[in-house]
DNA sequence: GAGTGTGAAATTGTTCACAGCG
DNA sequence: CGCTGTGAACAATTTCACACTC
């Protein structure tokens, strides 16, 4: 299968998430033109979006919800369950450990990590923080999907390259700095601050 | 002046967070080709995106640090500091209360807002969560540049109508949907969802 | 008739290559 | 001589338009 845009995976995403908005609400079949005013796309990208896997859509009806938010799991490899470690056990790790939506979404954290021994032990969200030290050892074990790395911006690279070493294939980043990686590795990239001063950015050339 | 893409934008913070770390370590100087290794471009693209509000380098040399980066804070609009309320005072609003990054870069969190009686007057580092009632008054009394949603799904896109009634220009959106907002309202979106699925999908069609 | 599927056109964003300056 | 600044080539993505099917 040829390789697709980055930004079509985002629609796609969007897409299944109103598809399930629908579902719970019992449509039965949605247009494309509904579909893009959620995915903020018009009705023809939606279209070219989803002709790229197939044709799923009846014409002159739309699409069945059911049947396409199915068929958008599978391309999205949303079909099975992901084991997740966390990476850091700060602010911002203990949060993401709380957070319900991985679990819901078939992510599974199975550990949590921390290098400060302040920290190490103590159990966070049910799961007791372990040292830093045991991570490849631990990922030998037993091998982890995905890893969030949730450090200071100092220690981000650093835990890449372990993380990566350790055969661990898809990284979430929190931390602000941008990681490198070698090909076969997917990061996703969580930089608040990009985000604020993209808006920063937009209040500041806003026509007053 | 012009529009610049999004994408520009975007790395032009991710330059400015290079020149910050360069200016700690008291480098004078950078090149096009260290830029870019940290921003995720070519040297090229640098040169592009910087020459696109003016000619900050020197021949031969490369950009001045401390001048590049005064230059980008200019241009991201970061000169000033901006007022921001949060919305929602649950697991990720006071995550996101906490976090320092914000007033560190510029973002005082002057009020959170809550509809839940039993947050309401309780403390979330250091404020006070408020009615959510309250807001349209608040704000009215004390505007605020930037909201941060942190509500449910189902309550994000009719508190953004309300914060863009009340003459809100800018949004930070945490809930798992995308808004739908008027011209001269820009949204920055934060979809950790998006985020995992991209890895999920990756993962998924990586060849094994 | 309503709405999909899709090549072709338009637009947008990125890379190249080189002139020009310190 | 090294590295910036930039128009021109190139590539990717989005929009358009319309045939086709239910």
């Amino acid at each position: 299968m040829r390789d697709v845009a980055a930004s079509t995976v985002r629609r796609l995403s969007l897409y299944l998430q109103f598809l399930d908005e629908c579902g719970r609400q019992g449509l039965g079949t949605v247009s494309s033109g509904a579909l893009a005013e959620r995915g903020g796309a018009s009705p023809a990208q939606v279209r070219k979006d989803l002709s790229f896997f197939g044709s799923f859509g009846r014409r002159g009806v739309g699409y069945s919800v059911p049947l396409l938010a199915g068929r958008l799991r599978e391309i999205l490899g949303l079909a099975r369950r992901y084991r997740v470690v966390l990476i850091g056990a700060g602010r911002v790790g203990a949060a993401l450990a709380a957070y319900p939506g991985f679990r819901a979404r078939g992510f599974d954290v199975v550990a949590i990590y921390d290098v400060d021994p302040a920290r190490i032990g103590t159990s966070v969200d049910g799961l007791v923080v372990r040292s830093g030290a045991s991570l490849e050892a631990d990922l030998l074990a037993e091998a982890a999907d995905i890893a969030v790395i949730a450090t200071p911006a100092g220690a981000a690279q650093g835990v890449a390259d372990r993380l990566v070493r350790a055969g661990v294939r898809g990284l979430l980043n929190f931390a602000p700095v941008t990681l490198a990686v070698g090909p076969g590795v997917t990061v996703s990239e969580v930089n608040m601050a990009l985000e604020l001063e993209a808006l920063s950015y937009a209040l500041h050339h806003a026509q007053p």
